[in-house]
DNA sequence: TTGAAAGCGCTAACAT
DNA sequence: ATGTTAGCGCTTTCAA
């Protein structure tokens, strides 16, 4: 079945023979023309070699004659041929993907959904509105920036990366779809149950970033939290002579464990009285409503230190409501160097994380095992650095 | 070849038959087992069915026995049987992916690749120090918060999403492996030559995200960039009596031109002059240049309207550096509502596009023509915002 | 309700 | 240097 077909100027009458199969090469469409695309069998026809030629042409070029190598390169180009990846992963084995499974929490939520066609178009936002658009405590967050480490790593190594995230579907469902077509996969904590992921190492690569739960088979990414805690904690008790401090948010996760242990060895250190627990009660992540008890008690410390960014933010917004002047009245510091701490007043001294090495070095690992599967699981840890601002009395410049 | 597979507490022995297939079921690594993982030839024979029994269980549930699907579908679980997308997308021909290609700019420059395991690990930047992670003014930007809004779109729709930046490859190439893999594309403008972009055009939905360069069977999302430049230029001839303004920034571009646009209709409306050009030269990117030429040449107008935010936030930069205070010596204005304008002082007055929302918008377009193919290409004209901040002249808050 | 079997497009032995 | 061919794991008629 014949048809022209013009391409970069050329009108070429080309022929994709397709004896070897069943249905139709074109499907037409209410009269307009889509192309299935030409497969190596149309490209080896047109240009009068075996699909093996055209296959080797593309991967293993040494192996092809040079004036046979461009000349099917050029029917190839001319034809417009794309391989088909699902058939080369089918084949091969491998994808040459790799994986990513994110968290997309409040994905639906109003918030996340601003009506931007609403009643008034191109119109103005005075300075003290809130525009609906600007949720830019939501993104980015410590994942969007890791995420984009691990992009750009995948780009530089010649990946494609595939990302996922639950959605509205079920976790395994979502998590098989992604592990079916990768050849390696990077998992944020919490996104995955410890079963699945275990099962999923066991057939390939797989990197979580946090510190290991338990003691695992997994790769892990991580920073020192404790360090990290530990010296902008020191900040506090130093710089600020501050005595009275509290540790708020959830200690759940391992990493969160980690930093509050930092937190404790800066207070024993400096000879203060070292908690047990965090303000917070286990699980729960609401730091604006355990600042609001804490104040209605009458017990609010002298400085918050809080388990991640979010959390120091959520809690100077419960203060600034209650009248509580940070940090004149309560100092507070966050974790992680969340982008929106930069943002409004006070700014927020932090303990950063290197979010986009952290997402170069998941993407690291997995090529060398990917590379190299004999190798045995690693742990990363990577130095935090503290950045001071205004939460923690920090003069402003 | 039995082995013993412990699958949630259970022991349990399970054998994966492999008398279809030539090689070994198991690779042996330096001692540790890694499974290929089961097929659903494994799957069917443990379970004493079909395979096509297995895959209507997971595919067609209605018509396979209820006490049948229930039994397959425990085994698989067992298993651990993940599906192939590979095969899948072979047999089926569709991949039930969405590409994304996006911008990589500044890949590995010096900038993007901050020494994180330099000397002083977990130690503290001063208020006054610039900190190398603080790269707040490439990440994220108008692509990224774009990209936001695929991703959640496309995990909302249960499409998985492929992201290709160019890396160190040769932009066909990737092309090519994305396109190979994905059932629709979404391409920023300017990453893929538009003849290119054509040819995948006619094999599967291609959504551009700008305006049309020319006209194009392509899909595109866009946002009404004249009426919003307008409305700010109005704002500044309006509220500020600012009379004499000038335009910066490349005008290369067809969304840059719209805005071009806009600006002058404002400035023709108000009965001011009106200039025939940018005062940046085509083609060029680099505003802070421009900028110190301007001040050299004692030509500066009281106002710069500036194409992007990127653009405004140099030209502020080259400012600062100067001397000339903004807004009381110029007004700034910008176009998009990246972050980093809210960084810093002054902040930045700008044109917010709502880019979660056109990023959901490309996925709706795309997936509408995956299932209606006939569909012709459409143009999503979305209204953007003006957010009145510092920089043109209003009261700080 | 289930099974048999024919591909999907490609890779990589193996043969020539 | 190039061709032949047997799968890769799945979906989907068509038959039973």
């Amino acid at each position: 079945m014949p048809r022209d077909h013009v391409e970069g100027g050329l009108l070429k009458r080309v022929d994709f023979g397709r004896d070897r199969r069943r249905g139709p090469d074109l499907v037409d469409r209410e009269g307009e023309l889509m192309a299935k695309g030409p497969t190596v069998y149309d490209v080896a026809e047109q240009a009068g070699v075996s699909i093996a030629t055209v296959s080797f042409a593309f991967r293993r070029p040494e192996k092809v004659k040079a004036s046979t190598r461009e000349m099917v390169l050029a029917v190839a180009r001319e034809m417009g041929y794309v391989p088909s990846a699902s058939a080369r992963g089918l084949a091969h084995g491998r994808t040459r993907a790799i994986g990513l499974f994110s968290f997309d929490y409040l994905l639906d939520s109003p918030e996340r959904r601003p009506a931007t066609d609403a009643s008034a178009p191109n119109t103005k936002v005075a300075p003290g509105d809130l525009d609906p658009n600007e949720d830019f405590r939501l993104f980015p967050l410590y994942v969007d920036e890791i995420q984009r480490g691990v992009e750009l790593e995948c780009w530089r190594r010649g990946y494609a990366l595939m990302i996922g995230g639950r959605g509205r579907a079920d976790t395994d469902a979502v998590i098989a779809d992604i592990v079916g077509r990768v050849d390696g996969l990077a998992v944020f904590p919490y996104t995955v149950p410890a079963e699945t992921l275990r099962r999923i190492g066991s057939r390939m690569p797989v990197v979580e970033l946090s510190e290991p739960h338990v003691p695992d088979e997994l790769n892990h990414v991580t920073v020192d939290n404790t360090a990290g805690m530990r010296v902008v904690t020191d900040h506090l008790i130093g710089a600020h002579q501050l005595t009275s401090l509290g540790f708020l948010g959830d200690t759940t996760g391992s990493d969160q464990q980690a930093r509050f242990r930092g937190f404790r060895l800066a207070l024993r250190a400096a000879g203060l009285r070292v908690p047990r627990k965090s303000l917070s009660p286990l699980g729960n992540g609401d730091a604006a409503a355990v600042v609001r008890n804490l104040i209605a008690l009458g017990s609010l410390p002298r400085a918050l230190v809080c388990a991640t960014d979010q959390d120091a933010l959520a809690a100077m917004d419960a203060l600034r409501l209650a009248g509580v002047v940070v940090p004149r009245d309560v100092a507070v510091v966050g974790f992680d160097g969340i982008v929106a701490g930069r943002i409004g007043h006070p700014t927020l001294t932090t303990v950063r994380q290197p979010m986009e090495q952290m997402g170069r070095e998941v993407v690291d690992i997995l090529v060398n095992r990917l590379d190299h599967p004999e190798l045995p699981p690693v742990r990363r840890e990577l130095p935090t650095r503290v950045v001071l601002r205004e939460s923690c009395g920090c003069p402003t410049r």
